[in-house]
DNA sequence: GTAGGGTTAG
């Protein structure tokens, strides 16, 4: 194959990686090498843009040069530089070892950088040890040169021990005032979540430039401190420090408001970088995180030479906005297109069937076998993305297989399943599975907030308790606010109103809306007027928009006789401008999705849904259902508002599932808001009287109804 | 010869 042929078919392969014209001087200068000596070749090497001309020249650097490690090293790092790390690493460990008690840190520093380069992490540590060590063949004096790669591979590790002894080192040696190794510190100390550190560095740094502020704003970026990073950012620009592509890629992760949004884009545009494929891609995500999903999709329609990254970008903004059946038309066109996906695509189409309640297990089940096809089953983002996924589509025992099956577990999949336990009221499945964690990982925060609400769904009140102690005490994690919600749901559960109250009096932080959110639900169970208003009072200045907590307020006076209170939360809701969101209940038959709302006359079946539903209440009053009307709509007479209960979305969705589904057949049901509680008691009934098992998915948990008794033992 | 950066599982 002729060079000119080789490139041409690389090309063709990877379509969405175009790769740029090759200059004419590398293909016309390939068999003069010959003569060229070893600094030569190595810049000639570094004019090379795609790996067929690079593995020509390799072939006839390393025949003239087979033992220069300054060749070897060049080549590596620009293999990886191309994005072909495996053969980076596979030149390197042919290279020659630096020459014994080498004092030049020359040759250390560019093997140093070729390893980092390829992304191999541990072994550019172990190459730095051998430099600084003399009796292993090392005994050079690093340089301001060898600190950045050596720092990036602390970084890529999190290794924030090995980033400080490294960060001595520099200090001892007089180098961590040199602007690139103090970048690459920052760099280091930010992936490492040590963001004080980070800070004082940026703060201390007697010369700074554009990477230097990219760098801090970057470290805030990744650890979640998105306004410190936008006020960082703003800082910079009123220091008159020129912004470049890589300051606007770590800015767009941070934006969430369409007006910053379309700031930022105004920026872009005025330094021309609006057109480059990298920032397209970050804007695509930007905006759909803004809401603005339409404007995002007309985003990315307009970039020329897409790449993977577009295309998961698109389809993450999807996932995001919940619109499914939009991510899944993409990935089938991306799939038409001859698009060879990668896991990052696999893992946005999982997540956008995840979240959706349009999806269903069979959706879930034919997402699981694309992915086996494509022989992703063992990436191990893919495999805990798949268990969330069957998770969310009610399936633990498919999870569960998955997790078994894992090789490799993380802090991440033993979370997702434990999480997963917890949605659906397993409390001693989770803490079983926590207690076998903790035997190989080390438990994080998130994983804290797993195991406590395993506990509250559950009614594992002691437990509850031992984990939110053992917390602090054994793991030193410090209690946020959503470890405290749980404990609140904990208290709550317990009828310990007074006790919620005072915890959360007694919290070192300020009490957030998940908080006050569950002291109000805990009053849903066990009504107390004054305490829902305490609650009520925080959640209304907190989230004036939320109309859940209205409708939650409302129903907790109905529930003590205080109509006239009810009525008047309802009126400040309307007085407010707060838009109640719309129930309703999904159901999937035969893989087709129906959608119920209140009273819903549009399905086809309606008449033998209404006949059906009106013989199953009889029945089940029969056996001591009573109708809760503090669930039903206001400003009606009673005896209406019991009509109006049975017309509601989860009960139509039910009988349409027990009327299309054979006998013994579980019925599940997805809701997008908390199931209603006339509903739950009902469904309880109706489990009993048909010997069926109905599964529930709501917005908070699921719920299995089996024999007249639910998995969430009444409390949600 | 050096640093910062896009999509990515709880």
């Amino acid at each position: 194959m002729t060079l000119r042929n080789a490139i041409a078919s690389r090309r063709a392969l990877h379509s969405v990686h175009p790769i740029p014209n090759e200059p004419p001087l590398v293909a016309a200068s390939a068999p003069l090498l010959w003569w060229r000596g070893p600094r030569s070749s190595a810049s000639l090497l570094n004019t090379c843009t795609s790996l067929c001309a690079l593995k020509l020249l390799h072939a006839s650097v390393l025949r003239r040069h087979p033992d220069d490690l300054f060749l070897s090293a060049t080549l590596a790092s620009r293999y990886a530089f191309l994005g072909f790390s495996r053969h980076a690493l596979s030149v390197l460990s042919s290279a020659p070892p630096p020459p014994p008690c080498a004092s030049d840190p020359f040759l250390w520093n560019i093997l140093l950088r070729a390893f980092a380069d390829a992304g191999a992490a541990e072994r550019t540590l172990a190459v730095y040890h051998r430099m600084r060590d003399p009796g292993g063949g090392g005994g050079a004096r690093p340089d301001r040169f060898t600190f950045p790669p050596v720092l990036k591979a602390c970084g890529h590790l999190r290794n924030l021990e090995a980033g400080a002894e490294v960060h001595r080192d520099a200090v001892e040696l007089g180098y961590h005032y040199d602007v690139f190794v103090g970048n690459s510190l920052i760099a280091m100390y930010g992936k490492g979540g040590a963001l004080e550190t980070a800070r004082r560095i940026f703060d201390e740094m007697p010369e700074r430039n554009v990477v230097t502020w990219t760098a801090m704003i970057g470290a805030l970026a990744q650890n979640g401190h998105t306004e410190e990073a936008l006020s960082l950012f703003h800082s910079m620009l009123d220091g008159r420090v020129r912004p470049n592509r890589a300051t606007f890629l770590n800015v767009m992760s941070c934006v969430s408001k369409a007006e910053e949004a379309d700031d930022l884009y105004k920026l872009i545009a005025r330094q021309g970088l609006h057109s480059d494929v990298f920032v397209q891609n970050a804007m695509v995500g930007m905006y759909s995180r803004c809401g603005k999903i339409e404007f995002a999709r007309h985003l990315f329609d307009g970039i020329v030479e897409k790449d993977l990254a577009s295309w998961s970008s698109m389809i993450e903004g999807y996932a995001r906005a919940d619109m499914f059946d939009e991510a899944l038309k993409l990935f089938r066109k991306m799939k038409l297109g001859g698009i060879l996906l990668d896991h990052v695509i696999l893992l946005g189409i999982i997540r956008a069937c995840s979240n959706s309640l349009l999806a269903s297990l069979q959706h879930a089940r034919f997402i699981h076998g694309f992915v086996v096809r494509n022989l992703l089953d063992q990436n191990l983002m893919v495999q805990t993305a798949l268990i969330d996924l069957y998770v969310k589509h009610g399936s633990l025992r498919n999870a569960r297989r998955i997790f078994d099956q894992m090789q490799e577990k993380n802090l991440v999949s033993w979370s997702t399943m434990i999480s997963g336990y917890g949605m659906h009221g397993r409390g001693e499945d989770a803490l079983r599975l926590f207690s076998c964690m903790k035997g190989s990982v080390k438990p994080d925060h998130i994983v804290f907030v797993s195991v406590l609400s395993a506990c509250s769904h559950a009614g594992l009140i002691d437990k509850g308790w031992q984990c939110f102690n053992s917390m602090m005490t054994e793991f030193g994690i410090v209690p946020r606010a959503e470890h405290y919600a749980c404990m609140v749901d904990l208290l709550g559960r317990a009828g310990q109103l007074k006790e919620a109250r005072e915890f959360i009096e007694r919290m070192p932080i300020k009490p957030d809306s998940s908080v006050w959110g569950s002291l109000l639900g805990a009053c849903r169970i066990h009504p107390n007027a004054e305490i829902a208003e305490l609650a009520a009072k925080s959640l209304f200045k907190l989230e004036p928009e939320n109309s859940g907590r209205y409708i939650l307020l409302s129903n907790i006076y109905t529930s003590l006789g205080k109509i006239e209170e009810a009525h008047r939360i309802r009126a400040l809701m309307r007085w407010r401008g707060v838009r109640k969101i719309a129930g309703y209940t999904i159901i999937v038959v035969k893989n087709k999705v129906y959608k119920f709302l209140v009273g819903d006359r549009m399905n086809p079946q309606s008449d033998l849904i209404y006949k059906e539903l009106e013989k199953l209440m009889d029945r089940i009053r029969m056996i001591g259902y009573v109708p809760n009307t503090n669930f039903a709509l206001h400003d009606v007479e009673e005896e209406t508002k019991e009509k109006s209960l049975y017309v509601h979305s989860e009960k139509l969705a039910i009988v349409f599932g027990l009327l299309n589904s054979g006998p013994g057949c579980v019925i599940q049901i997805h809701k997008n808001l908390r199931v209603c509680g006339d509903c739950h008691t009902a469904t309880k009934f109706i489990s009993k009287i048909t010997g069926r098992e109905i599964v529930v998915r709501d917005s908070h948990r699921f719920h299995h109804f089996s024999d007249g008794v639910c998995s969430c033992g009444d409390y949600w």
